[in-house]
Order: structure tokens, then sequence, then C-alpha cells
RNA sequence: UGAGGGAUCGUCUAGCGGUAGGACGACGGGUUCUGGCCCCGUUAACCGAGGUUCGAAUCCUCGUCCCUCAGCCA
């Protein structure tokens, strides 16, 4: 069984924090706090920031917040503030009474502004975006001083409140921190503070038509929620220095530490927000929650389970330099769990009717068969047996090459739960050649799979009855990109070159056993010899049910046939 | 080449002056009514060059390579 009590491995971070705990700083407490912004959905880079900073919490006995950094109107909505909650929530993680909103501290952060303004530390800056560009210099050459620098305070203020009454255009003012246009970090060369912005905001309306810059608003609402250690990825890096900045120049309730980790890549597929928008946009899949994607909605779809993305964010580890996750690992924390969970059925992908010469014409058996073959008390199902059946058609090798142990003419392999069938003859399309058709006999004596005279056989196949098996569509996933690194592409092409032509395989004339007719959302299904598989939540229908393929079982015989075929 | 970061098995990660360990992958074997699961084994790493030390992945020096920053995005 797998198991929740995991242990949580040493990263750098826990170590901090251990540290600081010692130390007695923040007086023991530890706070954290997840802080998307909602202009997208979240996907396997956003879980390992949630999996750390709730985990972090939890691990310490502290809160974790669920903050919206709502900060830009322009880009935001309503529809992912809730699509987030439902993921995290998904995910397995309670934010108590502790969501909340950058967008609610508004008038704080504006009076915050005022004090920075009133401590001659910001000014209003009116020059244009091209020439804040000029006047900020370049990695290598310092920037020069706005000539609106020196403005009184008064002159700040008043333009300041008027900036907030909307009595100017987006583009014509914006408040500036008054640090140093020559530091070496160019983030502290006089950040903009806020900006105008005629925009309607989802939570506050036309309340306001200034907004405060992340720089600003992310360490004071950490402040304000009394967070002890405000965790966010590499590349804000160079904005500690602004966040501390800011936290020193202003009278605030405290000051937590920012501590910075490296951000999730994973190989064959892309974990950034502007790549999965474009994805969608282009409709090159169906929508965030596209099986295939690597959001946490598209991931829920296909089959995966909260544990599973657990276990996987704690393999990965935290640190600070750049890696790329394989995704063999993600495949390997589903199997793990599923293994445990799914039940097992039968279910014929790509069907090859069989016709048993022997068997009684009319004649229905009902097997029984355990849905969980090592722990027979978890229950059963009945599986009817006739006369023709459907077996996989790669499970029959007219030909077979060495070290292919199925079905073959006048070859003997077991039918699971069932009897031992052999091969007799083989039915060819007259036109074509292909093999439509199988006449087999089998053994009365092997009822239920096993042989009295201790022969053996070197296969089991899946299989269903042709006069009870369920129709189904099966859509299988492979990944999204045919390279580890979709972004690695040749001269002037994107990573949209990089797309798998065959991420999606729709089967759709699939036969599964009939117990499956009734087969609901929540349940996952492992079609034995296959993979596991789970209704699509979207798309499925009682009386025309899909199934998507969450991963493959590892396959030897896959493995054999590229050894081969090298 | 301004500033800030980072380099440990193929991949991810541990290590905090004292035998370089784990996981995934790969490879081989055992078991098996799933070529699954499980079990066993093998492979395989400290970016380079100096220095300090009885002893260096770890401390020091000098290199090399990689990442981030020139939004009124976050």
């Amino acid at each position: 069984m797998a198991s929740d009590e995991t242990v949580q491995p040493s990263n750098f971070i826990r170590n901090i924090i251990l540290e600081d705990i010692r130390a007695g700083k923040h007086g023991g407490q530890v706070t954290t706090r997840f802080p998307p912004e909602p202009n997208g959905y979240l996907h396997m880079g956003h879980a390992k920031s949630i999996c750390l900073n709730f985990g972090l919490a939890k691990g310490f006995g502290g809160e974790c917040h669920l903050r919206f950094d709502d900060t830009n109107p322009g880009k935001e909505d309503v529809e992912y503030v809730e699509s987030i909650q439902e993921d995290v929530r998904w995910l397995g993680f309670d934010w108590g009474a502790h969501l909340h909103y950058a967008s609610d501290y508004f008038d704080r952060l504006f009076e915050f502004a005022v004090q920075l303004i009133q401590s001659g530390k910001a000014y209003v800056c009116s020059l244009s975006p091209d020439e804040i560009r000029q006047y900020r210099g370049t990695l290598t050459e310092p920037g020069k001083n706005s000539p609106y620098r020196n403005r009184s305070i008064d002159e700040n203020l008043d333009l300041f409140y008027r900036m907030k009454a909307g009595e100017f255009e987006e583009g014509t003012h914006v408040l500036r921190a008054r640090i140093d246009m020559s530091s070496p970090n160019i983030i502290l060369r006089d950040p903009t503070l806020y900006r105008i912005r005629k925009v309607s905001h989802h939570r506050t309306g036309n309340t306001w038509c200034i907004y405060p810059m992340y720089d600003f608003t992310h360490c004071l609402s950490d402040s304000i929620e009394n967070i002890t250690h405000s965790i966010c990825t590499l590349e804000f890096e160079n904005n500690r220095a602004l966040y501390d900045w800011v936290l020193n120049e202003l009278d605030t309730p405290c000051h937590p530490q920012q501590i910075e980790f490296a951000r999730l890549n994973l190989s064959f597929t892309v974990l950034s927000k502007r790549k999965l928008i474009q994805l969608v946009d282009q409709g090159h899949v169906s929508g965030w929650d596209d099986p295939r994607m690597p959001t946490i909605s598209g991931m829920r779809r296909r089959g995966y389970t909260p544990h599973a993305i657990h276990n996987f964010c704690e393999r990965i580890g935290v640190a600070r330099r750049d890696s790329t996750v394989d995704m063999a690992l993600l495949e390997y924390c589903i199997r793990e769990d599923l293994n445990d969970k799914a039940l097992r059925v039968m279910g014929v992908l790509n069907p090859l009717k069989v016709i048993i010469d022997n068997y009684p014409e009319n004649q229905v058996e009902s097997l029984e068969a355990p849905y969980y073959p090592d722990r027979p008390e978890m229950g059963s199902r009945i599986v009817p047996f006739s006369k023709e059946l459907f077996i996989e058609a790669d499970d029959f090798i007219e030909d077979p090459p060495k070290k292919f142990f199925r079905l073959s003419p006048g070859r003997e392999v077991r039918l699971r739960y069932a009897y031992f069938l052999k091969c007799e003859t083989v039915v060819h399309d007259p036109l074509t050649g292909k093999v439509v058709a199988l006449h087999c006999t089998y053994d009365p004596e092997t009822r239920g799979g096993g042989a009295p005279d201790g022969r053996k056989v070197k296969a089991t196949l899946h299989w269903v009855s042709a006069a009870h098996a369920v129709p189904a569509e099966v859509r299988v996933y492979n990944h999204l990109f045919i390279k580890p690194d979709p972004t690695e592409t040749p001269d002037g092409q994107d990573f949209i070159s990089s797309i798998n032509p065959d991420s999606l395989q729709v089967l759709n004339h699939c036969m599964i056993e009939p117990s499956l007719a009734n087969a609901d959302t929540n349940t996952r299904y492992q079609f034995e010899r296959l993979g596991y598989f789970c209704l699509d939540s979207r798309d499925s229908r009682p009386d025309a049910l899909i199934f998507n393929r969450t991963v493959t079982l590892r396959d030897e015989w896959e493995k054999i046939k590229k050894q081969a075929a090298t």
C-alpha cells in the first residue's frame, strides 16, 4: 500500500527554517503563502510550489495562505481564481481562513505609497514609457536621473492623488521609488511602483485607476499577512533587493524572508503559462484541461491522483540549480499509486475475433474474476465466456519473431480466468490478406485457467466475450512533444514545431467487459496488460463510454521489440 | 562581458572537513494466471587547475560553462 506518511526529505529551505526555529526567529512561527496571479490555469510547476509551501507549513505546525496576486486587471479573470481554488483544494490542501487577495490591500498599499513619498523615497515621474526605458541605461551602462526626480514632496503628493482621482491618461505618469539610477542591479534603478490603468478590476471594479506593481505589492502583502518565509522561484532573485528595500523604508508589521528555489521543468512538455496559453489559443489542444496538458485540471481529467502528484513533488526535491525532471518519474509515481488503487478489468483496444470451434453453440459461462487479484477478499465481478471472443490484435502474430510468446498458429495460451486456448487456423481477408479472425479450440479441463496435467503456457491474454462486450471509445495519449526539450528547435521554429502528431489517438472500436457498462468517473481501472484508464469526465456518456488512458503499464515486450529493431 | 545565482551517476537529489548515499532510468536475474506488481543484482557522478589539511564534493585562489535581470508583466 502506498502511504501518506511520506518522509519529508531534507532540502535547503527546510534547513533554513529549522535553523530559524532553533534561533527563535519569528517566535518559532512558520507561515507561508502560495501567491498565484489569476491569469491562467495551474500546472505541475505550481503543484511543486503548492506542495512545498503547504507542506512546509503543515510540517512545522504553521499555516499557508492562498493569496491572489491580482494587481494587473487587464490580464486577470474570475475564471482563473475559481479554477485555481478548485485545483489547490483537489490537491488536498486547505488554506483555512486565509484566502486573500492583494486587491484587498489596495487601500493600505496606497497609504504605504504616500508614506514613501512623504519620506522622499518615491516620486511621480512623467517620462513616457519609452523615455523611462532610455533613462534606465543598460546592463553595462548606468542609467541617468529622471528630470522629475527632484519634484517637491507636496507636488508628488498632489500628483499622486490626482493620478488616483483619474485626472491623467494611462502612460502619462507613474510613481517611482527613488533609489539609485546607477545601481548595478537594474531592478533598483528607480523601479515603477504604481501605474495608471483605466480598466475594471475583477474584484474592485472601477474603484481604482492606478494599480501597484508586483515588487511593491508582494513584499507588503507578505508583511501584512505576517508571512515568515516568502518562497518564490529563482527569477525573482534580483528582486529580493527591492523586496527588502521597500520593507526597510516603510513601517511594516514584519519583514519576511524571501527564499528562491529552482522552478520545475519536465521533459517532453512545457511548463510556462505563456506557452500553455499559446497551445490553448491556437487550438493545438482542446483546452486547459486537455488530458495531454501538464495542467492540474488536465492531469486530473487524464486520471492522475493528488497522491501521485504529492509523491512526485517529494521525490524531485527542492534546490537552487536549474534542472529538468524526467517525465518517466511522473509516470512512475502515477503507476505506483494506481497499481494500489485500480480495479483490474478487461478491455480490448484493437479487437481480433476468435471462434472456439469446439465450444458448444449458445453456451455462456459466468466466470468469477477478482477486482484485485492480489487481494481477492476485496471483491469480484462476473465475466461471461462464450464461443466467440475478441482478443487484442497485438496478441497474435502469424509468423512470430523470437521471444514472442503470445498466440500464433498451433500455439497454446491461457485466457485470463478462463481456459487454455489453441490457435488452429487463421482467416484472412481475401482482398488485403489481413488477419480477420482465428479459429481456435479450448481445453475444457483448464476451466479457471489451471491445467490438471500441469502443462504450462507462456502467456496469458485478456479477452472479452463478443456477444456480451460493450463498445467504447478509448483515447490513448502520448507525450505532447516529440523532444525532451520542446524548445530546442531548428532555426526560426518555435516550440509548436515540436508537437507530437501522435499525442492523441482515438480508438473507436474498443470492446470492454460488460461490468464496465456502469463504470463511474471516480473509479480508476487497470485494463489488464494495457494500462490505467478512467472515464473522461467531460465527454463520456452512459450510452457512449469514453475512457482516457492515464498511463501504460511498463511493457517488457515493447522493450524487446525495440531492441530487436536496433 | 554590470550585478545576482548555479555546476555531484543518463536524470533528479543527499552531503555542511572523516567510507560519495537514495530515487527514477538503463542492463541482468528470480517470481508470476497481467511480458504488470514484487524481489535480487549490475551500471554510473563530485566542471577544471592549483592551494590549505593527516584527510577536501565540502575551506581558499584562479579559470570554464550555464541561468536570471534593461515591462508602466508577475
